[in-house]
DNA sequence: TTCCGACAGTGGGGTCGCAAT
DNA sequence: ATTGCGACCCCACTATCGGAA
């Protein structure tokens, strides 16, 4: 299926699996040569079944090659051909809507590798079911012999999709029914992985993407590549199975079609950073707000989320820095925030709320600013394999000061170290540090971007510990923190204030030996998902910031809360108070 | 009719272990 | 030794549905 133009004013994106008439679990209409869903929840369990990720490749390759070949043997094309004509949508505006490759003649198969492919990266095609973990808690009884599809199960997911306004909640449950009842015991537990989003096979997009190379027999280069211009993978790996590279090589960067973005790694401070690349850098203020990718072709304009959901209607001002613009074409990459009257960040908070929000009003209360720093395409011109230096130098000809990222480029630790500070001061969240020659490495996490940020830390008290899953079986594992309250207990105590939880920064053996610990000072039954505890172990704990909570009783919560040791060194007595916490609240940007 | 609780799905994320290179 | 990936789950927020008030 071609990727779609997202573009306003094309036409309406047909739906490949709509175009399936089949009821949803009408398995017995299936073509005999199509493969079963069964085998792509036995494929699960075998990837899932073993560490290695070169078995884990094998597993899905075979499987994708399983669909590819099963589905064209059926010969079945159905409606599908012209479902994928109808989907080149746009026309002259976005002109290449349609170079999801030479799709349109591979059918049912195609169809079904897609599908397939979706299901084995741990997705499904919809980009919201409207079912989630609570709608699976009571389930039919499993079927005793697969029938289903995996064409039946998009179906049905497609169904459950399409449902909205009153009675949606019964259209939907009695879809998950019908499609839970069709579905033997393997099926059901796949299923529910894949719609609860925890498929925990240990295989996702990546591994899924070095599999369609091997099924293909195409360079992983040639997917990847085509990988960073479409968002989902099912229709790369369609196009790679039935149209091997000469289809990969159909998606290209095109405005209008959003790309996957280049992410940055973490590094402790500058120096480090700096260390990494080697060499002048380029140094950015690292924004807290959304991340933004920005397009325009001629009247054409739309904005896209790190996630790439089209947020176009909500973000005027962006739309208006879009055709403001003195070029006909561009990609570009940004970050949207919301400034206060100062010109000083507002908390993240504030920033998530206006972005979330269809309402009009909020769009006029709380005004977004544009932080541009990237282009990937300007003017007719692609810019993702340029250099980084390159890219930021095409952005600054055609975008306006003030919606471009503060910057310096520099290869002195001590400058770039006082450029943190600087940026710090005016209230933003941190520094990314860029590899001046880095081409833009769209959808991966390399280390030609390296984000830095200030860290806070606290010694704070477990309050209680709650039960961990999947690799965490049989650990005690998700911590509850507490701040001290002087004299707020029983006969003037030390009462304590819950400020959120933390699993990370644990290795397995902090793990084990907290287990043990925590069993020790459980307070009252032990075998609950959440265990209560004395308060007697002091942590030392790491995050990023204070923000406000209507969840918590103290009114504020951690950010980003990590463990970085146990304290056995210092009593619970002398554990950060409230009134630490609340301090640095008020010191930071956020403190509103 | 209006209100409110529960659920789903966004946005923002850090650190660890392990396989493969 | 380094790198990339997936797993582990956190926070706040908005939208929506459906039942309670």
């Amino acid at each position: 299926m071609p990727p779609r133009s997202a573009f306003r004013g094309a036409r309406p994106h047909i739906h490949g699996g709509g175009a399936v008439s089949r009821g949803p679990v009408s398995a017995a209409g299936g073509s005999i040569d199509s493969v079963l869903f069964h085998d792509v929840a036995v494929t699960s369990a075998g990837v899932a079944a073993t560490r290695s990720r070169l078995a884990k490749r094998e597993l899905l390759a075979a499987a994708l090659r399983a669909a590819a070949h099963g589905g064209m043997t059926g010969g079945d094309a159905t409606a599908d051909g012209a479902a994928a004509g109808e989907g080149m949508a746009g026309g002259a505006a976005t002109g290449g809507a349609t170079t999801g490759g030479p799709g349109s003649d591979d059918g049912r198969a195609g169809e079904e590798v897609d599908v397939v492919a979706t299901f084995l990266s741990g997705r499904v095609r919809q980009r919201r079911t409207g079912v989630g973990w609570r709608s699976l808690t009571s389930l039919p009884a499993p079927a005793s012999a697969p029938t289903l599809t995996p064409l039946d199960v998009d179906a049905a997911l497609q169904t459950m999709a399409d449902a909205e306004g009153p009675g949606s909640a019964a259209v939907r449950g009695e879809a998950v029914r019908r499609l839970f009842a069709a579905a033997t015991q393997d099926e059901q537990t796949f299923l529910r992985g894949l719609i609860v989003g925890e498929l925990r096979q240990g295989a996702l997009d990546s591994l899924l993407l070095d599999a369609v190379a091997a099924a293909a027999d195409v360079p992983l280069a040639a997917v990847r590549r085509a990988a960073m211009f479409s968002a989902p993978s099912g229709p790369i790996a369609r196009a790679a199975l039935t149209g091997g590279a000469a289809a990969l090589a159909a998606f290209r960067l095109e405005p209008g079609r959003p790309v996957r973005p280049m992410l940055a790694s973490p590094a402790p401070d500058v120096a480090a950073a700096l260390a990494g690349i080697g060499g002048p850098v380029a140094v950015e203020a690292k924004i807290d707000g959304i991340r933004v990718q920005l397009h325009k072709h001629g009247n054409d304009v739309a904005v896209y989320t790190r996630s790439l959901d089209d947020v176009t209607e909500r973000l005027p001002e962006l739309v208006a820095l879009l055709r403001s613009l003195p070029v006909a074409t561009a990609v570009l990459d940004g970050e949207a925030i919301a400034l206060g009257a100062d010109g000083r960040p507002l908390a993240f908070q504030d920033t998530a709320a206006r972005t979330g929000s269809h309402d009009a009003d909020a769009t006029g209360r709380v005004p977004l600013t544009a932080f541009l720093f990237d282009a990937l395409h300007l003017a007719g011109r692609d810019l993702v394999d340029a250099p980084e230096s390159e890219r930021f130098a095409a952005l600054e000809r055609v975008a306006p000061p003030s919606a471009l990222v503060r910057r310096i480029v520099t290869a002195d630790p001590d400058e770039a170290t006082a450029f943190f500070a600087e940026v710090l001061a005016s209230g933003h969240e941190g520094v990314v540090v860029k590899d001046l020659a880095a081409p833009y490495d769209a959808g991966r996490r390399g280390g030609a971007w390296v984000k830095v940020k200030p860290r806070h830390t606290l010694d704070l008290v477990v309050l209680a510990v709650e039960r961990g899953s999947g690799r965490r079986s049989g650990w005690l594992s998700n911590i509850h923190l507490g701040a001290r309250v002087p004299g707020a207990g029983p006969d003037s105590a030390d009462g304590w204030v819950m400020l959120g939880k933390t699993f990370k920064g644990m290795s397995d053996e902090m793990l084990a030996w907290q287990t043990a610990r925590f069993t020790e000072l459980a307070d009252g039954p032990a075998d609950g998902w959440v265990v209560r505890v004395r308060p007697e172990q002091v942590v030392e704990i790491a995050f990023d910031g204070v923000q406000r909570s209507t969840r918590y009783p103290g009114g504020v919560a951690l950010r980003f809360a990590r463990v970085l040791r146990y304290r056995d060194d210092k009593p619970a007595a002398e554990a950060d108070t409230i009134d630490a916490v609340r301090a640095i609240a008020g010191g930071n940007a956020s403190g509103g």
